[in-house]
DNA sequence: TCAAAAGTGTTATCCTTACACCCATGT
DNA sequence: ACATGGGTGTAAGGATAACACTTTTGA
C-alpha cells in the first residue's frame, strides 16, 4: 500500500458552540501565552485514540471544563502553511476540524485559559441582525477595491471583482448567509485577514486586525468559518438547533437562538407557523414568568422527529 | 504543538462518478490482482503534494485515464480497522475521501485495471427507480431480524429494531434517499457486509456477497456510501448535476440523470416546471433527432446561476 | 402607565403535487 | 399503426411572506 507513514501530523480541532442567553453565539477558545487565541486542539494519537472523534473528545476534556455531546466532523485541511518543526524533522500538519454543539447556563468564563468568545468578534461582517454591518461598506469594500486596483492581469482583476460582488453583494436579498468560508477566503487572498502575514512570515500591518476581525492561531479561524457556514446550512434541514437549547424554552428564545446562529432576524408569526407545520415542538404545559413581559408557554423539542422524518429543519428566509 | 508526527499514514481516495447513457450511475474502480475492487487511491505525500486535493488528483491521473474537473472533499475516516504494516512499523491509516464528477461519452471500460462499475452493484438496495428493490424484503429484512433476535440485551435489541425501522422503513414515502451511509453502517454492524469479515480477520461466509452487494477493498465501500449520500443531498440545493452532463442535452436526459443519482423517478411536468422556475437551463435553439421519438429541443445549463443565487438545485420529491 | 414580550387573524402569492392528454418522429 | 419520447393545460392544497393588532405581565 502506497501510504506514507511518517512526517505527517494530524491535528484535531474542535469548534465548540454555545449560544449565550439566546443571543450571542459563542465559541470556546483557549488563550495562550501571547494572547494568541486558538481552538481546543491536539494531535491525533493512533495508539491511544480509537477514532479521530474520540481523540478530539479527549483533547476537549483535557483542555476545557466541557464535555460536549453532539460532535460532527467538518473538514480536513491540508494546506501548505501548516508545518511543524520537531527536532530535525520538518513535517506537514493536516488539520481535522470538528463542530460540537452544547447548551450552557452560566455566562461567565470558565477557566483561566479557556473562555467563550462571541464568534462575530472573528467575523464582524457576518452579523446582520441589526442590518447590514457597517464594516462592510466602510472598511471591507474599499479595501477590496484597493486590492483589485492593484491587480495587473485584466482577466484576473475582472474575476476577482465578480467574486467580490457575489460574496459581499449590495443587494441584501442576495446575501448568502452560508458562504462564510468563501468570504473568509476572499479576504484572506486580499490580505485583509491578519493570519496571512503570520502564514507568510511577514510583519503584520496595523490595520489588519481592525478591518477583518480578531485573529486566531494557525488555520483555526478558517476552521471556525467552516463551522459557522456548516451550522447555518444544517439548521435549515436538520433539527440540530435543539442541541443548543435547554430542555424547555419559550418560542422567542428558540427564535433568538436561531437568529444568533443565522445572523439575521426572523418573522415571528411565520416562524411559529413553521414550527407548528413541522411539529417540531410541543407545549410542556408549564409557563415561564421570567421572560420580561407577559408569561410565556414553555415548549420542548419533539424527539420523535429524529425518527420520523429526518429531513426536517428550520427553513426560513430572512425577514424582520 | 502537541502533534504526533509519525506512525500515521494518510490515504487519499477518490469516488469518481459518471452517469452512463443518462441511466447508470457509475464509479471508476481499480481491480487488483485478487479481483479485489478498490477506488483510485494513494498516500498523501507531504513533500510532493501541495494540498490534499492536489495529491488526490495526482493519484487519479496516475491510476486512471481520467482527469476530473469537479472535486470535493467528503469525509475523513480514522477507523481502527485500517492498519498498515511496513517493515517493523505498525501504523494507523487515516483515509480522506473525495468525490469527483465527470461526464463521458464512451460506454466501454477504459483500461486494463481501471473500469466503470454501476454503483448500485455495491448497494443494490439503493435503486428504487423500478420500485422497492426486492432484495430488501426478501433478503435484508429477514437477515436483520435474525440478527436482532440474537441480541441478548433487551434495550439494545429494541434500539436496533427501531434503527432498522428508520433505515429500511416499510412506508415508501418515508424512505430517506440520503441515508446511504446509515444503511451501510447498519448492515455492517449486522455483519451483512462482507468487509466486516475481512476487517476482523474472520472467514467469509458464502452468503455475505449475495445479500449485500459487491465488496470493496479496505473501507472504500464506506467512502462510496458517503459519496452517494452526499451527492444525493447536494443536487437538491446546488446545481452540481451539470457536472455530469454534456454541454447540451434534452430535458429527459437531464431528468434521467438525476433519477439515476437519486435512485427514484421524477414527475416529468413538475420537473420541467421546476427547471423553469429556477431558470436553470436555456434552449440552445438546436434540436436532437436521435432520441428515439419526436425530436427534442436541446438545452444547456445557465452558468449564471452559479453567480446569481447559489442556493439553487433540484428539489424534487419522488413521484413516477 | 408604559415597556416588553406573548400571542392571534388574515391575505395574496407561489410552489408542490397530482391529475390527463396531444404531438412528432422512426420503424 | 404503434412505440417512443416530446411537450402542454389545469387545479387543489399547502407553504411562504407580508400585512397589524390585542393581551398579559413587571417595573
Amino acid at each position: 500500500m502506497n501510504v506514507q507513514t511518517s512526517n505527517i501530523g494530524i491535528e484535531l480541532s474542535g469548534v465548540i458552540v454555545s449560544v449565550n442567553q439566546f443571543k450571542t453565539p459563542e465559541v470556546l477558545v483557549i488563550s495562550g501565552d501571547l494572547r494568541e487565541i486558538s481552538l481546543p486542539s491536539g494531535g491525533f494519537d493512533p495508539i491511544n485514540h480509537k477514532t479521530l472523534e474520540i481523540g478530539l473528545r479527549n483533547w476537549i476534556v483535557e483542555q476545557t471544563p466541557f464535555k460536549p455531546e453532539y460532535v460532527e466532523q467538518l473538514y480536513t485541511f491540508g494546506n501548505q502553511g501548516r508545518v511543524a518543526i520537531k527536532g530535525e524533522d520538518v513535517s506537514r500538519v493536516v488539520s481535522v476540524g470538528y463542530l460540537a454543539l452544547t447548551w450552557r447556563q452560566d455566562k461567565d468564563n470558565i477557566s483561566k485559559s479557556a473562555r467563550w468568545d462571541d464568534w462575530y468578534s472573528f467575523f464582524p461582517w457576518e452579523d446582520w441582525r441589526e442590518g447590514r454591518p457597517k464594516i462592510i461598506d466602510e472598511n471591507i469594500i474599499p479595501a477590496l477595491n484597493k486590492w483589485t486596483d492593484s491587480i495587473d492581469s485584466l482577466i484576473e482583476k475582472k474575476s476577482q471583482i465578480e467574486r467580490i460582488k457575489v460574496c459581499f453583494t449590495k443587494d441584501e436579498s442576495k446575501w448568502d448567509y452560508e458562504q462564510v468560508l468563501e468570504r473568509y477566503e476572499l479576504l484572506y487572498e486580499a490580505r485583509l485577514i491578519g493570519e496571512v502575514f503570520v502564514d507568510k512570515n511577514i510583519e503584520l500591518p496595523d490595520e489588519a486586525n481592525l478591518i477583518a476581525g480578531s485573529m486566531m492561531k494557525y488555520d483555526h479561524r478558517r476552521i471556525l468559518a467552516t463551522a459557522i457556514g456548516r451550522l447555518r446550512g444544517k439548521i435549515k434541514y436538520r433539527p440540530v438547533i435543539f442541541e443548543l437549547m435547554p430542555d424547555s424554552f419559550t418560542l422567542l428564545q428558540l427564535q433568538r437562538t436561531i437568529e444568533a446562529i443565522g445572523g439575521y432576524k426572523l418573522h415571528k408569526q411565520n416562524f411559529r407557523r413553521m414550527l407548528e407545520n413541522n411539529k417540531l415542538v410541543e407545549e410542556t404545559g408549564e409557563i415561564s414568568t421570567k421572560t420580561g413581559g407577559r408569561p410565556a408557554a414553555l415548549f420542548s423539542f419533539r424527539r420523535d422527529v429524529l425518527l420520523e422524518r429526518i429531513a426536517i429543519g428550520v427553513k426560513m428566509s430572512p425577514t424582520s
